[in-house]
DNA sequence: TCGCCCATGTAACCGGTTACATGATTCA
DNA sequence: TGAATCATGTAACCGGTTACATGGGCGA
C-alpha cells in the first residue's frame, strides 16, 4: 500500500512522470524513507491505472508512458494521509545487534560499537549532504509552508545523531566497566 | 537471516526452549526490535536443525521440542554481531508520512502531526513500562555487565523521545506559519 | 557503429503475514 | 464436559529483491 501512496506523492509533486522518472526520484527524494526498484514500480503503476488512480497521459518517444495523477489518486492519498495509522512494526538490524551485544564479551562488544558508530557517522554526513543541496536548489514551497521533504530530512538527520549519542553512551559505559573491573589500563 | 540470529540469541539466553517458548519470548524480550510469529518459526527451526546450528535435545509432553544451541549455532551468531553490516533499508511509514505531509493544508497537516505525536507517546509509555519491569526483575548479567536487551532498550527509548520532540517542533513550525500568513488567532 | 543511457517489462525467489488445521492437557 | 491454553505445523498470499530480457535513441 505505502508504496502506491509514495508514488502518488511524488505525482504530485512533479505533476506528471514517467515510470523511468518516478525510478529516478525514488533514488534522489525519498531514498532515506521508502525504497523502491523499477522492477516494482512498473507493475504497480499498471495496476493504479487499472483503479483509475493514475493515467496514462501521453506516451513519448522509445515506449514512454507519461503519468499524471486522477482525482481519485489525490483522493486516496490524501485519506492515507489522513487517516492512516502508521503502525509499521520497527524491524532494524542495527536494534537486533544492540539488543544482542551483551553476548559478547566487551572488547569486542566495543568493536561492534565502533563499526556502528563509524555507520551512523557516514549516513549523517549523507543526510546533511542532502540537506545542503536542497537548500541551494530553491524547491518550490507547498501549502504548508514547508518544502516537501523537508520535515522527513530533519526527522531523520535528528535520528541518526540520537543513534550517534547513544553509540557513544554505550562505549562510555562498557569502557568504564572493564577497566574497572579488569584493573587494565585502557590501551 | 536475522530471523536465525534474534533465535540463537535468544536460545543462548534461556539455554534450551521450545518452539512455543521462543515464539512467546519473542512477543515478551525482543518484539520492539524484532517480530515472528510461530508460524515463521517452527519452519526455520526445522532448518537450522538441518543446517546443525541447534538440535533438538529432548521432547516433552504433548509434541513439546526442546532445542538448544550447537557450538556451530554459536559461532554463527557471533560471527554475525562481529561482522555483518546492519545495511537494513529503513522504510518507515512515519517517516513516509512526514515526507508528504507538505502536500496537505497546514490545518491538515497539523492534525496529522497531532496524531502521530500521541501514538508516539503511547509507544514511549509502553517502553518506560518495559523498562521498570526489567529493572524489578534482576534478569542475570551477561559478559559486557550489561543485562541482555538493554542496550536495546534504551536505544528505543531514545529514538521515541527524538521522534517525540521533532513532533512538537514541527507543530509549532506550521502553526506559527499558519498564524502569521493568515493573520487570524488560533483557536 | 559502438557503447551508454533511456525505458519498460517479466520471472524466480525470499521473508513475512494471515488464515487454516489439528490435537493434547489442564482446570473449572 | 467444555473452554482455555499449550503446542505444532501447513498453505495462500503479498511485498520486495535480484536477475533476466529486450529494444530505442543519442552522442562520440
Amino acid at each position: 500500500m505505502s508504496l502506491r501512496i509514495a508514488l502518488l506523492g511524488l505525482l504530485t509533486a512533479y505533476g506528471s512522470a514517467s515510470g523511468y522518472d518516478l525510478t529516478k526520484g525514488f533514488e534522489r527524494s525519498v531514498a532515506h524513507v521508502w525504497q523502491a526498484g523499477h522492477s516494482q514500480i512498473y507493475p504497480e503503476l499498471a495496476k493504479m491505472t487499472a483503479d483509475g488512480l493514475v493515467t496514462v497521459e501521453a506516451e513519448g518517444a522509445r515506449g514512454r508512458k507519461i503519468y499524471s495523477i486522477t482525482p481519485e489518486g489525490r483522493a486516496e492519498l490524501r485519506a492515507w494521509l489522513i487517516g492512516h495509522d502508521p503502525t509499521g512494526p520497527t524491524r532494524s538490524e542495527v536494534a537486533l545487534q544492540a539488543f544482542l551485544l551483551p553476548l559478547l564479551e566487551p572488547r569486542e562488544a566495543l568493536d561492534v560499537l565502533e563499526r556502528l558508530k563509524s555507520h551512523m557517522e557516514h549516513k549523517l554526513a549523507e543526510l546533511e549532504a542532502l540537506r545542503a543541496s536542497k537548500q541551494a536548489a530553491s524547491t518550490p514551497e507547498r501549502t504548508s509552508g514547508v518544502r516537501f521533504g523537508d520535515l522527513a530530512l530533519d526527522l531523520g538527520l535528528r535520528q541518526v545523531r540520537t543513534s550517534l549519542q547513544w553509540a557513544d553512551d554505550a562505549i562510555a559505559q562498557i569502557g568504564r566497566q572493564t577497566s574497572t573491573e579488569e584493573g587494565a589500563a585502557p590501551s
